[in-house]
DNA sequence: GCAAGGTC
């Protein structure tokens, strides 16, 4: 049997169906749907993976922060455990059959190392098995019948200089995640983290912020003269200097302006606009965030519609379309619906000539719409995004955009001033793209020599703005510029930031704890605080590939470069704990107390439960309650009646709740609670009882709302039948070995709780 | 409980 094995489920299917010409059969094997056929050399079985099936973790004597010094951490084990399990067991099982496995994950680093994860797995079971590696860039019939006719060998180099991006990520990261962590005392959920990708992202976020509060903000004047030609059409002017730096400057020369000009001198050009390249998911998501969306909601909107079929696979670095796909083809899918006449215009092209951008991979294609949705299919949002993306597909076909643009020169009592119009004459592109257009910018027409009459004077007060903070979107932009973090990952690393309470708001505004953080790594170690690892060990990995060095040299010096850093963060550990906890503190400053002026600041009583509480106690009792759980984030934002910032609370995997001023909440909560009791006094008795009942009744896992029989059996299945053994596992956990959503099964935990 | 990278 000839076992291919693919890095996603749909993957398979699809190459399964290329190569069987429609002619195969879905099997189910260990809970995983394969596809196979009889070809004339024998039985094919095709498997998707889940990505990596396996990860990297230390041994579990190591767990325990308290009792386990972070330093020992960067010369331990470093052991592989599998993360799906139903897939791994059906790997084993098929594996033992197959006498040929063919790799066909994608194609690139991380492709490469899947695809020996797998197969490592399968040669346990099956030592001598045959093996080989195909590759493609696109899963069209012409890409998957060549790649599978000139089949090659697996680089193991390749792989193993992916794995050795897996150490070096978790021995820094977990080590100097512990050590921090301990330092700051802040253990359990409240951990300080540390990474090779987010530490320097996080840098970035809290420098733009030391940018900004260092920037002078100086005022300034500008000059503008309101004209009037002779057919009575007004229009603005400004002064050739732009800004004036002295107020008495501008005074000056506006009692000299008379009431006439005259036009000095006239440009007119036309400008090209070229159309824009296809997108991959960076391009994608700068996009989207100009039609308001977030990186994380248009890549889960993105994911939904990839996985509908109606677009092709978001995560790609590529934007240029490989020459097997069949753009015409491509194109005529539109020719009804929706967008029958951009479809139209493009396919009466006699060549269809796409634009390309830099980055040519072979990961996937560019981004494009795979087949025709209809409005009434999808959600508003889901519809913004196919639009977006059908629309730039067609535009990567367009001609480019023609404006006129107009620059004059006029002359008011010897000064000089200057105008620019632009007129848009030829769509181009924009017709099919017509989003963040820019607009016209009309003049009259006029040529040198004109007289015209000065309407009005007018000086503007401005003031020059401090660098404006990162956009998610522009975050994005940067992180792939400086090469963090990959294509799937950056949005999530932006929400990491987000849960673990280093930032707040988008823009990002980072909290006094992320400058600690950063801080502390910038001075004790500034390697992981940099883009500047990721580079080297891109470097390294490039070297590792090419056989020029083993992986265990690498590591080996990596792992000296972590202890000498170590050494450093040991001898100053009490200066990074002091100057870690006040970033904390900081944090923590609600405000000033109303009754007695001192401060008032997040704080817990001695049982472990949050309030707000005034720093003069005892003599002063003020306080305010808080939520029980997740981050308190303290805003920026004032409440102008009490003075108090306002607050934000953050639980990973949730939306941040906006609790607003804390005493505001308070007072509401007061008045809601005083309405409740006024309106029920009677009810109460009744009230008491079915809670007392329903104590009774929440036993069975299907008294949660949601469960059902089925449902049930799943949980049965994996040992877990009572609800106390729903509630205290892993969610996580539980998703991946029932394939019940994550979101789903927090829902029904907390349901119990 | 720790990272970053796949995928869902």
């Amino acid at each position: 049997m000839h076992l291919i094995v693919a890095e996603k489920h749909i993957a398979a299917k699809r190459i399964a169906n290329i190569l069987s010409a429609g002619k195969l059969s879905q099997v189910r094997v260990n809970g995983v749907d394969t596809y196979q056929f009889e070809a004339e050399d024998g039985k094919k079985v095709f498997i998707g993976l889940s990505g990596h099936i396996v990860k990297l973790d230390f041994p579990r004597s190591y767990n325990n922060w308290q009792k386990v010094e972070a330093k020992e951490l960067v010369d331990a084990d470093v052991i592989t455990v599998s993360t799906e399990a139903r897939i791994v067991a059906a790997l084993k099982k098929l594996g033992k059959e197959a006498t040929r496995v063919t790799i066909a994950t994608d194609y690139d680093r991380e492709g490469e190392l899947i695809g020996v994860e797998a197969l490592q797995i399968i040669r346990e079971i099956n030592p001598n098995v045959q093996f080989d590696r195909v590759h493609y860039s696109a899963i069209t019939p012409k890409e998957i019948i060549d790649a599978f006719e000139n089949v090659s060998n697996i680089d193991f180099n390749l792989a193993d200089a992916g794995h050795s991006r897996q150490v070096l990520d978790l021995v820094w990261g977990a080590s100097l995640t512990r050590f921090i962590s301990l330092a700051a005392g802040r253990l359990g959920k409240l951990f300080l983290s540390v990474g090779r990708v987010q530490s320097p992202t996080l840098a970035l976020i809290v420098d733009k912020e030391k940018e900004r509060e260092a920037f002078e903000i100086k005022p300034y004047w500008e000059l503008y003269a309101h004209l009037k030609d002779r057919k009575d059409i007004e229009f603005t002017v400004q002064h050739v200097n732009r800004r004036f730096w002295e107020k008495h400057e501008v005074d000056k020369l506006v009692s000299n302006l008379g009431k006439n000009a005259i036009i000095k001198e006239v440009v007119t050009s036309t400008k090209k606009d070229k159309p824009p390249i296809p997108f991959n998911t960076t391009e994608f998501i700068t996009a989207a965030s100009s039609l308001g969306f977030t990186p994380a909601s248009a890549m889960r909107i993105a994911e939904a519609l990839y996985i509908q079929g109606f677009i092709s696979y978001p995560r790609t670095d590529n934007t240029v379309y490989p020459a097997t796909l069949d753009l015409r083809e491509m194109i005529e899918i539109f020719a009804k619906g929706t967008f029958k006449e951009y479809a139209e215009k493009l396919l009466a092209k006699e060549t269809l000539e796409p634009t390309r951008g830099k980055k040519e991979t072979t990961d996937h294609p560019p981004i494009y719409p795979a087949s025709l949705a209809k409005k009434s299919e999808l959600n508003e949002q889901e519809w913004k995004i196919y639009e977006m993306v059908v629309r730039r597909f067609f535009a990567t076909f367009a001609e480019p955009a023609i404006w006129e643009t107009i620059k004059a020169k006029f002359d008011v009592s010897s000064e000089e001033f200057s105008a620019t119009g632009a007129r848009l004459v030829e769509a181009g592109w924009r017709w099919y793209y017509p989003y963040n257009a820019p607009e016209d910018r009309l003049l009259p027409a006029m040529k040198e020599g004109d007289e015209l009459t000065v309407r009005e004077i007018e000086v503007q007060d401005k003031e020059t703005q401090p660098p404006g903070r990162y956009g998610q979107g522009r975050l994005i932009r940067t992180m792939e510029e400086l090469g963090l973090g990959t294509k799937a990952t950056r949005h999530e690393i932006i929400s990491k930031l987000y849960s673990r309470a280093y930032v707040h708001g988008n823009p990002l505004q980072p909290t006094k704890t992320a400058y600690a953080v950063v801080e502390a790594l910038e001075k004790y170690a500034p390697t992981i605080s940099k883009p500047e690892m990721t580079s080297r060990l891109e470097a390294d990995m490039d070297r590792i590939a090419e056989g020029q060095i083993p992986e265990e040299d690498v590591l080996q010096e990596s792992r000296e470069m972590l202890n000498s850093v170590f050494n450093d963060l040991e001898k100053n550990k009490d200066n990074i704990t002091e100057s870690l906890r006040a970033g904390l503190r900081e944090d923590k400053v609600i405000g000033t107390c109303s009754k007695c002026g001192s401060v008032l600041m997040v704080m817990r009583s001695k049982k472990g439960s949050r309030f707000i509480g005034c720093k003069g106690y005892p003599e002063c009792s003020f306080s305010l309650p808080l939520p029980r759980s997740g981050h308190v984030v303290v805003t920026d934002k004032l409440c102008e009646e009490h003075g108090l910032y306002h607050i934000r609370v953050i639980t990973e995997g949730k939306r941040p709740w906006n609790l607003g001023c804390p005493h505001c909440n308070f007072n509401e909560w007061q008045r809601a609670q005083q309405e409740k009791e006024e309106g029920t006094q009677e009810q109460k008795a009744v009230d008491d009882k079915p809670s007392e009942e329903q104590g009774k009744r929440t036993k069975k896992i299907t008294d949660i709302k949601g469960i059902g029989k089925v449902t049930a059996e799943k949980f049965d299945n994996i040992g877990i039948s009572k609800l106390e053994d729903l509630v205290s596992r892993d969610a996580e956990e539980l998703a991946k070995l029932t394939n019940i959503s994550i979101n789903k099964i927090r829902e029904w935990q907390e349901s119990v709780v």
